[in-house]
DNA sequence: TATTGTTATACTCTATAACTATA
DNA sequence: TATAGTTATAGAGTATAACAATA
């Protein structure tokens, strides 16, 4: 039977996973003139196409002002546009221009690269064994962090 | 053979993991008063015995002004002192105060029910393919991250 | 009256640069 | 002259609360 050590030396792995793909991404996006809150901002729009800022604070469990700031950065830099909303002329929409089209682009090709990168050296059954046993950390993890809100999002 | 999608599957489950133990981290230790950036510098200290501003710096990967901060902090919540240094007056030691220490035991403690609590669950063969798994993409990201500082620690 | 996003204010983490006290 | 830590300044991310415009 697999005792205290084995899961305290895996949940070391998991923490420094955690810790490394921070500052993969953090190293990345700074080259695009990124920042972490700023990518996720724009990986939720890529998925949800244009939307309101009211949406994406939801979306991404961030207060309303936050988002304010992040789209401020955003536009600043060219990457999205606010736009009057068509029916609503509180709420304003949240686009993509050109170059954020184009970087998020980027962004998803860069995914692909990583992901090659990370898992290319894994043999079939130790990538089998990773995804399952992953999948299976991650069902309590998911528990456990959500119990704490209280099941509110 | 795998595919791109498996590939893609697999870095989405890191990220979500890398998320969530984030988020953890920070619920958990946020009922304790501390934040993850204090709570590294007190496991930090935790591993090193009392030790200089500089040492920790150094240590943990950020500037000598962030250090004084983090520092202040910790001061003013009662988690470690200041104390002069024995031989250089311009040094000071940060060693924990009983508090600090006490709560430094309780986060190795909280460390050891998290790992079952992630683990309990999982079989022993996806568990040593997520380890073996684990340690295969964590050599991968370690080279990638480290490369792009030029080596530099 | 309720909602959308803003201004006002504040705290934490982070960095660089200039400076002080010591070595 | 070099080092340890500080003050000064700045920017990003985050939050709550009060407020404007609109629904």
């Amino acid at each position: 039977m697999r005792g205290a050590e084995q899961h305290g030396t895996a949940l070391g792995q998991v923490l420094e996973l955690a810790d490394l793909m921070n500052d993969d991404m953090t190293q990345s996006l700074a080259r695009e003139g990124l920042t972490v809150a700023r990518a996720n901002l724009l990986w939720e729009l890529h998925h949800r196409g244009p939307c309101t800022q009211g949406v994406l604070a939801q979306a991404l469990g961030v207060s309303p002002r936050n988002i304010t700031g992040l789209v401020d950065g955003l536009v600043a830099t060219c990457f999205v546009t606010r736009e009057p909303h068509p029916t609503d002329r509180r709420a304003t929409l949240v686009s993509f221009t050109e170059q954020g089209g184009r970087t998020v682009s980027q962004m998803a090709e860069g995914h692909r690269q990583l992901a090659d990168l990370l898992f290319s050296g894994v043999s079939d059954t130790q990538f089998e064994g990773l995804v399952e046993g992953l999948g299976a950390v991650l069902a309590r993890l998911r528990e456990e962090v959500s119990e704490v809100n209280g099941g509110r999002p």
